[in-house]
DNA sequence: AATAGGATCGTAAACGTTTACGGAAACCGG
DNA sequence: CCGGTTTCCGTAAACGTTTACGATCCTATT
């Protein structure tokens, strides 16, 4: 005998009224229920999440999407476990758990989404490293599963988004220098196709527009989001033939490559080249200090939980205020570098 | 209708049969299994996790946990996602799924994973963060779910574990430093109660010992194993009535933090203070350059998904020459800084 | 032609839980 | 003392699979 049936057996009550205990239902004698609480405490008794999503249809965890190998994201393991925490300390309250779903760099993502729908793995999703075109979006919504997005894609089935306010950083960054005198600046541009490089890069052109200013094509350089790919960065700007006096980076990944790049072709943020960036727990200890965008990881997270519980319908009218998408904001720190 | 029966009846045939031909079972006609294979295929049919999960006893699921929130861990920027990739390598070809189980910074680990076996959530498990004494590895023994430790423990209840090889990094470093004349060596120990530190100091001592020379208190630095830990460290170095002429890092997260405050505090990693640390993609970029040790973290999946699954009774006659238990060698890259 | 045996498939039970439904007891006001 | 209400609990169906078992048909052998 296992399961609900050992510990109903043990208390010499039906499986029913057990289950009634533990989940908080009314029908049941506070007596009772103290009885089954403590018996569950003692022997370790757990719902067994199988038999319990197959009946409500519901399986208690959020899922966070995530695609392993970060060549694609530009992100590394400390951004997302401090949106985590924040996710879940609201998660928690509700007694959801949430599980990273990973997918593999050799799966397409668009299949693994859609088996682990399939599977019914998670009642509420969230997405990062939105693409352009996005056809995940399309499937969470066909199959009418809660979700949010982290970042913005142009596929838009109306579901709420929370992104990091890019073009906040644009107007911010490009005024700055702009009156710091700088006329050619350059743009760093993660390969792949993130909806956050095209967002960032036309509200740049946009503003540099107001300066009469242009772009110049050859000043975005595009790379693979990490170390490597800002040290990469530092060459094409040395072998460039109009080099720019500035350069913007919307990754915070790529930025000590780029630091150390630049040494080696003896150039000097700050003085040769300004740059700005994003701050992160490695760009703290940088030399000269980095300009760059902050914010908190942490809140991001909590914000992207209450958005998503306030679109299942479960909880919904737990957070009925809450703004379902959002810009979120970075706050520019000062630094050497520009 | 829907799920199964609903192929079922779209291809007039019964849902046991269905069934079989999905599952690879032999009393299916080649025809018939064809057809349902095309049909699932174009009505997108992914089997119920729960109802297989509830049938079978298995869920198809291998789960990664991790606490979110890095001060615990100790592990930054990519270490798990390098990880994870070579986790799924391994287990993409038994079409079983990697999810990363996250127990959040407030709740008890412990706990955490209780409540995850008896949810039945994971066929095998992959535990990192192992602690000196790690109740967790008694508690899935008890449960008898397979599981595989990333470090080891005392507790020691027969699993198999892959560790990164302390030993030998203490070993290589000390010999190193003794050689280069140093008798006054430092070393950076995390805080918390993780397996690896008293590991990696133990084997020290026992260096330290054949050269006659005793590893005094006040140069153990204990931690926060991230940047600002490394940088508060140099701080101590500087306060220290004698400091070190050298210093070992067991952790890779905390020397772009230790760089930045020694150049504060006026000390030249290499020419005044000789570090040994791990190598990161971060600290590729460091100037002096870092002498550390490097591994293959997606090797290190490999083995960590082949030996953990050699100890699950489905797939253990596939992974039978399966070593159960491995130090994991790290070669030691010169660099200038030690 | 009868029978054995293999190939293929349908039927139904089982996995562990939740919950609609109904029944029994207790209680209450008249 | 009785009808009606409330409180509490047991029964059984349902969720979507997998799989043991048995039924049917066909082939081959005697």
């Amino acid at each position: 005998m296992k399961g609900i049936r050992r510990l109903a057996e043990h208390l010499d009550i039906s499986i029913g009224t057990v289950s009634r205990a533990l989940n908080g239902k009314p029908d049941v004698n506070e007596e009772t229920r103290r009885r089954v609480l403590e018996a569950a405490e003692r022997l370790g008794y757990v719902a067994n999440q199988s038999g319990r999503a197959l009946r409500k249809g519901s399986t208690g965890v959020i899922g966070f999407m995530m695609q392993t190998g970060r060549e694609i994201t530009g992100q590394g393991d400390i951004f997302f476990m401090s949106v985590f925490d924040g996710v879940q300390t609201v998660l928690a309250r509700h007694k959801l758990d949430l599980v990273a779903l990973l997918c593999s760099s050799e799966e397409d993502p668009d299949d693994y989404l859609k088996r682990m729908v399939a599977r019914g793995f998670a009642d509420g999703i969230i997405l990062s490293a939105t693409r352009r075109h996005d056809p995940r979006l399309e499937l969470l919504a066909r199959h009418s599963i809660p979700f949010i997005t982290l970042g913005r894609s142009l596929t838009d089935v109306g579901q709420p988004w929370i992104d990091l306010d890019f073009e906040g950083m644009a107007e911010m960054s490009i005024e700055r220098l702009v009156r710091g005198g700088h006329t050619r600046i350059g743009f760093v541009w993660p390969h792949g196709d993130l909806n956050l490089g095209y967002v960032f890069i036309e509200r740049c052109r946009m503003v540099l527009a107001r300066h009469d200013l242009t772009l110049a094509e050859d000043c975005i350089f595009r790379t693979t989001p990490n170390e490597a790919g800002g040290y990469a960065v530092a060459r094409q700007i040395r072998d460039s033939l109009e080099p720019p006096s500035a350069v913007i980076l919307v990754n915070e990944t790529l930025v000590t490559g780029l630091y150390h790049g630049l040494e080696e072709v003896g150039l000097r943020p700050g003085r040769d080249l300004a740059i700005i960036g994003r701050q992160s727990p490695q760009a703290r200890f940088l030399s000269p200090s980095l300009t760059g965008f902050e914010l908190s990881l942490r809140d991001l997270g909590i914000a992207l939980a209450e958005s998503l519980l306030s679109t299942m319908p479960a909880y919904e009218d737990l957070y009925p205020q809450v703004v379902r998408r959002k810009l979120w904001p970075m706050s520019l720190v000062d630094g050497d570098s520009g």
